[in-house]
DNA sequence: TGATATTATATTGCATACAATAATGGAATT
DNA sequence: AATTCCATTATTGTATGCAATATAATATCA
């Protein structure tokens, strides 16, 4: 009966779409990067017909800059336009907060624990710990059965990827897991403006340590390096 | 010279997507509505290549469903989904209104003030009052700048025009305007907290009217014509 | 040598062609 | 008359081809 050769559900289009937004939120693309598209359909094993609709679906996602008769490229956030990603995400992941806030059942909690397990094992690896700590968000946003707020929270999420990539320390353990672990204790405990207390002091954390790096950040960055070489 | 004979603004298929996004949300194709390929191209003067990257544009913006093989239609967003929407976009409304209470420059006071002054002159006429009405919420967005903010609130705003073409009441208007001047005072006035509570009582009596008929929906319906008809 | 013009090459924009899948209509059978 | 089956038609999925535009490489001139 000739199963279809390898097309994870629906259609090879958004098949290309997935691995491309994987290689993109991995850092495999870099912001900035070229998307020809006969090379990543050959590379794929595609046309550039499905290339070019999986690029189409990328820049609606804010994930690729489409340049008129240009060509795509991974985007390359400005600075203001993270600043207000992360303000953005924030209205939504307090309504993420407050919809499950002291709605959590035993299952989703076991789940989210297993994922902040997860991460915690995780410290070490450097790419695994970022798509982890995103994960946890998008996570969250599940549980709340809200496909407009899934979708968006999604978005911003990987597009948050993108800024880190572009302005984020490099050393920064992006998402500290403990916070995760306090705000999933706040979650459990139904104590809904602490909760949304913590995911507001999260995030903004996440942004200060992306973003505000201005003035004396070359001097930080050093700092970093050197502790962890054992100097200064 | 030989100018391009009649494309407002990047790429061709961008035409077409505008096109059929309005013609979605003015409701001349409603809810449901079959759009073939071929059918569309030809009405519009282009191939099947270019309506179909409009068409998936759309499908990302939550206005089209893409029915593997089966062909694209405009979306039927369930009567939950119209909840979750609404909610969503509270939590976006409220960072609009946040964000612009008590730094509305003189300029934008006017705009929006001849924007409502347009909603009341239009009053009458059924499709342009709700196209306005609309536009007032997708104009505050626009005057966060945040980019992102802007693009969510204008999505939603347009996935609410269907949502009330399904399950909306005949004959109401959706937004009442005088909600519309009294909020634009409040935002003037930088009292956020009264602003914001405004905003939310508006979105939630245009949930309420299109929505929450549920029991004695009947009734209600009834009831409303029968004012109308000078029984009861 | 340095800047500019010019050709050559690569890449995108769009349309078309063909294969695969679904929708339709009409027998044939019960 | 209702139903199943098959053939026909319409529509989508994907690849490819050609023209248009950008990028590069090369040549030309000051």
């Amino acid at each position: 009966m000739a199963k279809k050769v390898s097309d994870a559900g629906g259609g090879r289009s958004q098949a290309v779409h997935r691995a491309l937004k994987r290689a993109i939120i991995d850092q495999a693309l870099p912001p900035g990067a070229k998307l020809p598209e006969d090379s990543i359909g050959e590379r794929l094993g595609v046309s550039r017909t499905l290339v070019r609709e999986a690029l189409v679906r990328l820049s609606q996602e804010g994930l690729v800059e489409l340049r008129p008769n240009k060509g795509a490229a991974v985007a390359r956030p400005s600075l203001e336009e993270g600043r207000d990603l992360f303000l953005t995400r924030m209205a939504l992941e307090r309504l993420v907060v407050e919809t499950l806030s002291g709605n959590l059942t035993r299952e989703q909690i076991d789940t989210l624990s297993a994922h902040i397990a997860g991460e915690e094992a995780a410290r070490t690896e450097h790419a695994a710990s970022i798509r982890l700590a995103g994960e946890f968000h998008t996570l969250l946003a599940q549980m709340t059965n809200n496909a407009s707020l899934i979708r968006y929270v999604n978005e911003l999420v990987a597009r948050s990827s993108l800024i880190l990539a572009l302005y984020g320390r490099p050393h920064s353990s992006e998402c500290a897991v403990s916070e995760h672990r306090d705000l999933l204790d706040k979650l459990i405990a139904g104590k809904t403006e602490e909760a949304a207390a913590l995911m507001a002091h999260h995030l903004d954390s996440i942004t200060a340590r992306a973003l505000l790096p201005t003035e004396n950040s070359i001097k930080d960055v050093l700092a970093t390096y050197a502790l962890a070489e054992g100097l200064a």
